[in-house]
DNA sequence: GTCTATAGTGCGATAGAC
DNA sequence: GTCTATCGCACTATAGAC
């Protein structure tokens, strides 16, 4: 397949880097234009000159396509609860996390943000693998609370708080006109939930 | 298919009754023994007497065999939220939908809950439907906040605490030896919860 | 009730990198 | 020689179309 190999000097030929990256980009496109049940793998496959067999062996379902490329968004969030001060309470932790995470969100970020949504918005099944992700994000919170001594169901609660104010947040940021920065929004989302666990 | 029908006195036939409530404890049985992906639908529809075509009439698709069935649930909880007192601040809404949910987990209950979540627990596809499922229900309950004039969003946040209040009672109560009735479990993990929004 | 498209898997073959 | 990315083919099961 010409289109996926690349030619050097001394005329040797290697397989194109950044092959996942290429099938995601494709992936996003075509899944914005003519809807994710609309478009198959082969499809993504061969607009970068690869096969169906080869984006199976990239993302084990057509969902991750989408959501490949996450890992460093989790990591912003947990290496923010892991350097947040030794002994704080649950939720300082969890505040450590947003701040961290928010870094990823710089504004230049939003258009492509906001694109992505609204795939994802489109599609039951890619809603589904997207609420995974989170709760499997909120695990991970939950296991490092609970490493640093909180008990249950405080840890829990803790880190579902945490990726709560996060999605609410995320989806603030992305609503159309919004303007304020991901950390301003952060903060007034959980200010908000501090206020409605004390209006009772 | 002999075993789907029943014969009546005056010797007409007709669909025996609770076609979808044998295939949904089909579904439950095969999956726990064999494994969710082990087990193909038409494995289930033939072990009522019944062709695949006529399991996929029932279910839009093979995990909602464990799913249906929750709309009683789901009904109480929102009836638990509209019958709270009008002005109520939003987290006493939600008290009162969980309040209310509570009652379908009786006691005799459980064992059924524990066998069904063993399944869930054990398959991420099933896993992601019922995340989605709790997320529809707090959407839902997000709407009826603020039907009720809750602003956002304070409305959604007070919505998923609700159930994730839910979610991390439920997985109390069916934990191994746990004893105690949901609606007790829930109210210690609602009370951590205002804790934690306090202790900071 | 049948027919078909597509997701996803398993395995063998190829070809370049090392 | 090993390792890794790719292709190609055969196959099953889901799900939707007819």
């Amino acid at each position: 397949m010409s289109a996926s190999v690349i030619t050097y000097a001394g005329g040797m030929v290697r397989w194109e880097p950044g092959t996942r990256e290429r099938l995601q980009a494709a992936a996003l496109d075509l899944f914005a234009t003519r809807g994710f049940e609309q478009t198959t793998a082969a499809e993504i496959a061969q607009s970068v000159g690869l096969t169906e067999r080869t984006f199976f062996r990239h993302f084990p379902d057509k969902r991750e396509a989408l959501f490949h490329g996450q890992e460093l968004f989790v990591a912003a969030f947990l290496t923010g609860a892991r350097e947040s001060q030794a002994g704080a309470p649950p939720l300082e932790v969890v505040r450590a996390a947003l701040a961290s995470a928010a870094t990823f969100f710089a504004d230049e970020r939003r258009p492509h943000s906001r694109r992505r949504q609204t795939v994802i918005d489109a599609n039951p099944a890619l809603q589904e693998r997207e609420r995974h992700k989170m709760v499997g994000l909120a695990d991970t919170l939950g296991d490092l609370l609970r490493d640093r001594g909180v008990a249950e169901p405080a840890a829990t609660l803790a880190a579902r708080m945490g990726t709560t104010v996060f999605e609410v947040s995320f989806a603030t940021w992305i609503a159309a006109g919004e303007e304020r920065s991901m950390a301003e929004i952060q903060s007034a989302v959980f200010a908000e939930l501090v206020a409605l666990a004390q209006d009772r």
